[in-house]
DNA sequence: TCATAGGTTCTGCTGACAGAATAGTCTCGC
DNA sequence: GCGAGACTATTCTGTCAGCAGAACCTATGA
């Protein structure tokens, strides 16, 4: 069985079934190899419970099969609008000075100046991001001034 | 941010710290959002506790994400190639001092190596799309050099 | 009819999780 | 520099829901 998405109580009970079932083993079987006690999985198994990360582990396992647990952007339909951005950078977007550089920005580029603003704020997340660490307005400053210099530097060869 | 796989409660809440501070929020106001005790959360977040779906789910909308749980065939889930990067920025990523700083920021964050990589290419990618331009591989140390500052900047109030 | 297999409902212990208390950090005024 | 206050995170304590095990139900075969 190919990897399937779960959504609520009830779906996971019919996933945790109909992989059981599908491999011709019994509540009891997979109950004694996962630690767990029949009731709980049966009750699971119909959408009755709300089930800790571990014992999802340890059923998952004596499935035969391996639990993924994802911590996705909130999942957007492709009309979405766009992720909010940290506080810090919101408030930031609203200075003179990053306004003034947006301008300057989007008529050396020639690009509407939406589309740079946003550019511009999404990069400054992403970096905020990998560095694992909310931003300071001074941070805000220093990566302006990169992606500034970054525009204002020789092409390569 | 990427979609990220979890394998352990540590991991977990790794990337629930990680998620929480790049918004710049606290854990009580996220607490308030996902109706949940702030002590909890911030268990969870140093990779302590057991917590059920019904939490995590509460706790991933209120992060502004959305948990996704997989119940997959017992094989290792095959790593997706790195989305592709500029040349400079690949060439950059084999010098030794971006390797010597990913293994520094990785021990401080006590992220995988793999992960910090990643998300600093990406970062770093995303800034140059947003200027526009095409790095140099002094760009790419510029880039470097400010995101070891953010990462050591004092914290916000 | 009885025994067995498999699943479901019931009861109660204990760990998930709330809220209070405490600890740590920062800023501001003196 | 020190203390007070505010803010944030962590530790502690107690309630109750997750989950074990007993009891019960249903279907099947001898």
């Amino acid at each position: 069985m190919c990897s399937v998405e779960i959504h609520a109580a009830d779906e996971l009970g019919r996933r945790l079934r109909m992989k059981r079932t599908a491999a011709g083993r019994t509540i009891a079987s997979v109950a004694a190899d996962a630690g767990l006690s029949v009731p709980y999985i049966a009750n699971l198994e119909n959408g009755r419970g709300n089930p800790t990360l571990a014992a999802l582990t340890s059923l998952a396992q004596a499935l035969g099969a391996h639990l993924r647990v994802h911590l996705d952007e909130d999942s957007p339909s492709p009309t979405a609008p766009p992720p909010s951005l940290p506080d810090p950078l919101t408030q930031f977007a609203k200075l003179p000075r990053f306004r003034a550089e947006m301008a300057n920005l989007s008529t050396t580029t020639g690009q509407p100046l939406t589309t740079t603003t946003e550019n511009c704020l999404t990069a400054m997340a992403t970096m905020a991001a990998a560095a694992n660490k909310p931003l300071t307005e001074l941070d805000c400053h220093r990566l302006l001034d990169t992606l500034i210099l970054l525009t204002h530097s020789p092409a390569p060869h």
